[in-house]
DNA sequence: TCCCATTATGACAACGATTACCTACCTATG
DNA sequence: CATAGGTAGGTAATCGTTGTCATAATGGGA
């Protein structure tokens, strides 16, 4: 393996020091036009290229900021991600993600693996790790999704409550007063304020609560047949749907067309592909994964060149995207 | 902002060297335990964090692997780096993303920056960009869906032609002999190999190729309403569509569903979220991005340790997973 | 003409870890 | 008892870049 080209290379064959190929290389003003030129295309004869590892090491940042995410190949964090990268590569910034799959311990693994890496910045969607090690301006971080636990920080989410509320009151207001709620770990934060919405929805409307509409703590990638089979049997049975995730709705859907019921009308707080497309089409709450994503860069990069800003909670309006479903209850309405 | 707690600070509070905390950092053996303990204690007191930077420059490699990919937000390839992330961390080793968007300077500024970083490996989906820069042995690399241009490098892909093949026979079994292909650039290698695949399978037929069923370069976010609408509205119109891509897949499904057409059999080069659910289920050719990935990681990790192999091209098998679409032909055919 | 400001350049330290090499001491063995 | 070998630890060089400070050359103003 041929060694590096390093600056000192470069400086003995132009008859420099290395200092001036350095100021070439970072475009310092203070470099006259001919040493300029006489560096520069020594630089190409030998096939220059920085070592980024010590540049960084040198000027106590690496141009990377990292992204943790619950799980990289969920459609709503590949988009959301995708944006983060668009807009740090104008700012000459990589990108380096993690997934921690709900692990407590993996999520602190790539949080401080990013610290001693001395990324540029963080952005976290946290699950429940413990932040207090992090130190008030230790690092740039905007959280996503939710807020961290014990550490006051920059946080952009949507309005979870207020988004299971409105889209609870759009199926009251079209007739409905049996509506079943469909959920995963209620001890996520974000999943525990859908279901207040829901809760204050049908209260504000005064419906009154029924457990037996309530199934909670759901694991997404589990087989729901049973689960909408007993929902389907009760004494009165619900006339529409809520769930609280995109792989729940999806999970869901794929029953109801089993079992041939796409009578109950649904509504699912994410959007997903083709929510739009089959029949009947699903209403969803439109919940831009890449605005989160654009809200939150952009954030970081004001603490980035700004410096300390006081913490603040950014939150991206919801609303409801009304399909086919939520309106075609009066047919089936029991 | 309060300053690093470095090794030679633990050093002196442990009243030994800056080598014997190196070893216990390192877990070498040649440390008493006394000592061991000793200089642990003072790490957890200090907060200790190694600087992977200066270690990344010492070492001469940075623990981490670059991915290129042409969108991290499409979900084929944001389960594949998924996949990627998980192997990689288990070997200690971050990953880090880029997206092309088709673009060949920033593929090739991508890749320039994995290098200038000294990254432990490369996993690469080549658009266009030239390789000949990248010296045999230079840097551990993969690709992934196709081959690089002027470069001979290991390959990880499927094989485009045989499964556009089979998927077309599978279409020509059920009966049609009217079979549409709509696929996106021609110009890239496994979209035109898909194509030389469906040209082949009607030959061995013995089916005529008719120009008028060939909607090619067409765009995967654009509009397909007015393709399709052509397509149909031709003397001998098609029976069965085959598309070359998930996305054009799902534009398809969409218009479809919009138009009521779903009598038309489709076959999908790629499988996506809910094509098994939606009425009629699509067939689709299994093609697993989780696989590719896998195999991917492997064959670097291989190349990192076991040293130079010659280049390989492994080939990901692929296979039809017929559902709804494809047999009900017989009640449409005209 | 002399001095100061400005410009172009260079010498050298520093960033924080690893590593090659060296030292001191202790034990075992002929 | 002398020497070899093993063990624990230390010193200094090194990775490739950037930042600090110094220096030489040039030009303009007093």
């Amino acid at each position: 393996m041929n060694k590096r080209v390093r600056l000192i290379d470069v400086a003995e064959a132009a008859q420099t020091s290395i200092k001036t190929v350095s100021r070439v290389l970072n475009n310092d003003e203070r470099v006259s036009d001919e040493t300029r030129e006489r560096v520069q295309k020594k630089m190409n004869d030998l096939g220059y290229q920085v070592d980024i590892i010590a540049r960084s090491l040198r000027t106590g940042v690496d141009r990377v900021i990292g992204v943790v995410v619950p799980k990289i190949g969920d459609p709503f964090f590949a988009e959301l991600v995708e944006e983060v990268e668009a807009v740090a590569n104008e700012h000459g910034i990589g990108v380096i993600v993690g997934s921690t799959h709900g692990e407590l311990v993996r999520e602190n693994e790539l949080v401080q693996g990013f610290i001693q890496r001395r990324v540029t910045g963080m952005i976290i969607a946290p699950q429940d790790a413990d932040y207090s090690f992090l130190k008030q301006n230790q690092m740039p971080t905007v959280f996503i999704d939710r807020a961290p636990q014990k550490y006051s920080g920059d946080v952009v989410r949507v309005d979870d409550e207020f988004g299971a509320k409105i889209a609870i009151t759009h199926l009251i207001n079209s007739g409905h007063t049996r509506i079943a709620y469909f959920a995963d770990n209620l001890k996520v934060k974000p999943t525990a304020l859908r279901f207040e919405g829901y809760k204050a929805a049908l209260k504000d409307a005064g419906i009154k609560l029924d457990e037996e509409l309530q199934f909670l703590n759901l694991e997404a990638d589990m087989n729901l047949d049973v689960t909408i089979e007993k929902a389907l049997k009760i004494k009165n049975p619900p006339t529409a749907f809520f769930t609280s995730k995109a792989e729940i709705s999806i999970n869901i859907v794929s029953t109801m067309h089993k079992i041939k019921r796409t009578d109950i009308a649904l509504v699912s707080f994410d959007d997903f592909t083709l929510a739009a497309s089959i029949q009947p089409s699903i209403t969803v709450l439109d919940h831009s994964a890449r605005e989160i994503g654009r809200v939150a860069i952009k954030k970081l990069f004001e603490k980035i060149d700004g410096g300390d800003f006081k913490p603040q909670e950014h939150i991206i309006p919801l609303k409801v995207v009304p399909r086919g479903t939520g309106e075609i209850k009066v047919k089936v309405r029991v």
